[in-house]
DNA sequence: CCTGTAAGGTAACACTGTTACGTTAACACT
DNA sequence: AGTGTTAACGTAACAGTGTTACCTTACAGG
């Protein structure tokens, strides 16, 4: 009875136009910009037909982002050859950066905007751990091994505030990029320069002075 | 003819009411929890007489954020008697925090969303620079100081590249406790240790290393 | 008393996310 | 071969949204 198999691949099929209409639409404008009846439209589905693959607009859009942020999880372990764990550290903020500001909307959607609390059935059914967890699993497990080689400061051995920290700070960075770059009456340096001097200040300020 | 100053100070009087009630609802509710007919029923007027004060919503909400942020360029003023300038930037790193975690949805509506290009007209009509662009100025006012006494590392000389390193520092803390405290994937540490741990490493990584 | 003006209300437009409910087509089973 | 079941999909509607023509009303100035 291949039968099944064959209607679960025409689902999949459909599922996949929705979310290739939706990604274009949400990348072009915005979450709030998009509305159901845009993406049925463009895929030439009624609006309810979404439904029966997606519970609501916010699981539509973060199923997408689901699917993306794994690409951010998989440049990350590719940067797991680079020996020394601090210089892993240093290209790791570059990753994160770069990644933010190529997609500034699903960035926005998965870390600058509140989200109603998962509910831990949907967590489970993405797979023993989301690509945000993974992605921050990895930090932290790289601040783990700097910690081992007494990379970091002598008062500094929490790996988890270590990683909120170097987390926070190029956060801080591409999240007001990406907020506020257009506002005017701050006089924006280059953002190549203002990741770099946070990731090297940050870690500056972190690690022993003498290695 | 004491009649216009009256009707002017009728105008006024609604106006405020209206801020007063859109102030509540959308502390409590968030921008997207609250719609202009909420706003009108709390104050007993009809939807419309809301836009004989306010362009739209969200000239609404930026208005009322504009006259909160007040306080915070205030609050600033009174660090001006911290007489060491690194000191002071300490400081005002705190408060920046303090202020932001206690007014979340204000700071999301002011530092944490895009908004499409305020409009000059706009911009003069608020009086000499929004509270944002003063507290900007303050901060890199304070960086300009310190870099007159040489406080920060010789190959940095530029007082905004080092304002908007600082303000991201912190403003990464910040926003990700108010988008993402709730995921309790990451085992974040308290608020208050990753604030110090920000300002205190990234002031650590700029400054000179002997004073 | 009449007129102009400005605040405020009514009703509507064009949307939005979402959901009962109906249709349809293909499969499994008798 | 005919019947029943199931799952995908569409129609039409609900309750709400921001916003705007248009109308009413009250009141100051001539």
């Amino acid at each position: 009875m291949g039968v099944q198999e064959r209607r679960e691949r025409e689902r999949l099929e459909t599922r996949d136009k929705i979310l290739d209409a939706a990604r274009e639409l949400f990348i072009n404008e915005g979450y709030e910009g998009v509305s159901m009846r845009k993406v049925a439209r463009k895929i030439e589905y009624s609006p309810t037909a979404i439904y029966g693959h997606f519970a609501d607009k916010e699981d539509l859009f973060l199923q997408l982002c689901h699917s993306d942020f794994q690409r951010l999880a998989q440049s990350f372990t590719r940067l797991a050859q680079v020996r020394d764990p601090v210089e892993r550290l240093r290209k790791i903020g570059q990753a994160y950066a770069e990644f933010a500001l190529s997609n500034p909307n699903h960035y926005r959607m998965m870390f600058m905007t509140a989200h109603p609390q998962i509910p831990d059935a949907t967590e489970k059914k993405m797979g023993k751990g989301n690509p945000e967890e993974d992605a921050y699993a990895f930090l932290r497990q790289i601040v783990a091994e700097a910690l081992e080689v007494d990379a970091f400061r002598e008062d500094l051995t929490d790996a988890d505030l270590i990683a909120q920290t170097l987390w926070a700070g190029t956060h801080g960075v591409v999240a007001l990029q990406i907020a506020k770059s257009r506002d005017h009456w701050v006089p924006w340096r280059s953002i190549k320069k203002r990741v770099d001097l946070m990731v090297d200040g940050l870690l500056r300020g972190l690690l022993r002075k003498a290695g």
